[in-house]
DNA sequence: TGGTATAGTATCCTAAACGATACCATGAAG
DNA sequence: CTTCATGGTATCGTTTAGGATACTATACCA
């Protein structure tokens, strides 16, 4: 009881990082349920033990849920929970942070850029 | 360019993400400046090498400053930069998430321990 | 009888993150 | 001349994450 910011954080985040998470969060945001291959369809560099670990793990968060048809060829389909649907707003800010950040690191080589030869900038002082 | 959404969001969390950096952050946002060793003494089980990797790779993203007085003993101060501050509403974002996730597995725990034996639960309808 | 599709496991290996420990340079104070 | 404080490096070992590959069960379909 009486977490500090420092430890809730560590948590959230935690739940959050691994290689392929963002990326199934992402998917299942925006495609709602998704089957076990078409999942791995979508993230073409992933392996299925590594696609089958990560969804494991979210679901043992009760971020995913988990149906599991009992027919042949089996049909195992993903979504999120309501609560993994908690998640939705927090990976927006920080996908905006992102977002701005690419922005940034661009600015920062244009500062860079300059100082090699006189070339191509146009609005400078003199 | 025009990167996907979850690019984005794994960019950030490379940023964020690090056995240390959300501490290393959080101190950094409620002290404004701080002397190295004041951050290992605030981060009891730092050690140096990981305090300096990690302070290193912020200030690589241009997320914390370093300022050097040329003293002896040597005088080190960290502090957010302008640019780093912009990280704190994501910071909030995801330690208002981690607040409702601790309350959220207490939820859950109670439901588990209803089973065993009847025991202390009492709304339940038989 | 054999091939196909799905959703996995099992095993082994590599690379990266992390940790423990020892060492270093400097100048002031004693 | 020694000691102390600070802010580091360097080196080594362990632990964890991740990847490659092979294998499996099942029922249907040809």
């Amino acid at each position: 009881m009486e977490k500090t910011p420092s430890c809730r954080v560590e948590t959230a985040l935690e739940i959050l990082t691994g290689k392929w998470k963002p990326s199934i969060l992402l998917e299942l945001i925006t495609h709602d349920t998704l089957r076990f291959s078409e999942l791995k369809r979508n993230l073409p560099n992933i392996t299925q033990k590594m696609l089958t670990a990560q969804l494991r793990e979210l679901e043992l968060n009760d971020i995913v849920h988990r149906e599991i048809y009992q027919v042949v060829p089996p049909r195992v389909e993903y979504s999120l929970t309501d609560y993994g649907k908690t998640l939705i707003p927090v990976l927006n800010a920080i996908n905006a942070w992102g977002e701005k950040h690419a922005e940034h690191l661009v600015q920062k080589e244009r500062l860079q850029t300059v100082t090699p030869t006189l070339s191509s900038s146009t609005s400078d002082s003199f």
